[in-house]
DNA sequence: TGAATTACCTACCATGTCAATAGGGAAAAT
DNA sequence: ATTTTCCCTATTGACATGGTAGGTAATTCA
């Protein structure tokens, strides 16, 4: 699994707010209750989009979150690799883990490494206004 | 993370056994400290193997376990399928998975679907005797 | 026949991650 | 000052992962 719940919510709530325009910020909780998550849970996942700096956001009565950019300026891998932490296919291959030992003997690293490529390229390729386009395709 | 460490011992296993020639039965104690690792969990692995009809197995004196099969009749996603338990990127897609509720709305499926398209024809497309070259290249 | 060798099976444990919850803060508006 | 809203720090329960332990069944060899 390469992509969990909250990356997925991630992308319902970016396409969510993709859809409302980027006039208004909406307030967290109107988002929870359109897209039927958990209040609490989203905040944590607004937390990692806003600062990766995806998303404004406004304290206070009228405030609440929006994008920054137009959709077909965000790709897929900028929203998962914020709230995913990366989308290495393999730990060997994940920044920050402890390099294995037989790193330089390994038969399989440059497979990874290609996998890890192709995976990058795939989600860098499609843009949040594509998927909002993706039902009709 | 799409390929964990069971995975990737049931390929340095599989490398190993290729490597050996499939000739004689090779026991699991003699590859465990060829490979370094745990001779128990190596045990579960190849219980994966075995049942999965990707390597023949012989018990007592002279037996062991040997390739059914040339290197070049096994791919990688045909090995990892089978450790693993599937390649699914995203629990959405994975058979099994409780559909989720927004299924038929779900803006995102096409995208996963794809992405399990390709990522399955990349480990199809790649053979264990591939990975026997892999560090020429 | 019996002992050694080997695969096989079931259960267990320790750790970590994931999904979600809880309970407060602190900024901004009215 | 009060309401609205975002923000921060735990905590929880469930599950998967990586690994351990002990015993059983099949096969060979003496």
């Amino acid at each position: 699994m390469i992509v969990s719940t909250k990356g997925r919510y991630a992308l319902r709530v970016m396409v969510g707010l993709a859809l409302r325009g980027s006039e208004d910020y909406i307030p967290l909780k109107e988002i929870a209750e359109a897209e039927d998550i958990s209040l609490k849970y989203l905040e944590s996942i607004m937390s990692s989009l806003s600062k990766g700096g995806l998303v404004d956001a406004v304290h206070g009565k009228g405030g609440g979150y929006r994008l920054r950019k137009k959709p077909e300026e965000y790709t897929i891998g900028s929203i998962l690799k914020v709230t995913e932490g990366g989308l290495a296919a393999v730990s060997c291959t994940s920044q920050g883990a402890a390099a294995c030992s037989r790193t330089e003997c390994c038969q399989a690293k440059p497979m990874w490494e290609r996998l890890d490529r192709m995976i990058d390229d795939f989600f860098e390729g499609i843009t949040l206004a594509d998927l909002l386009q993706e039902g009709k395709k």
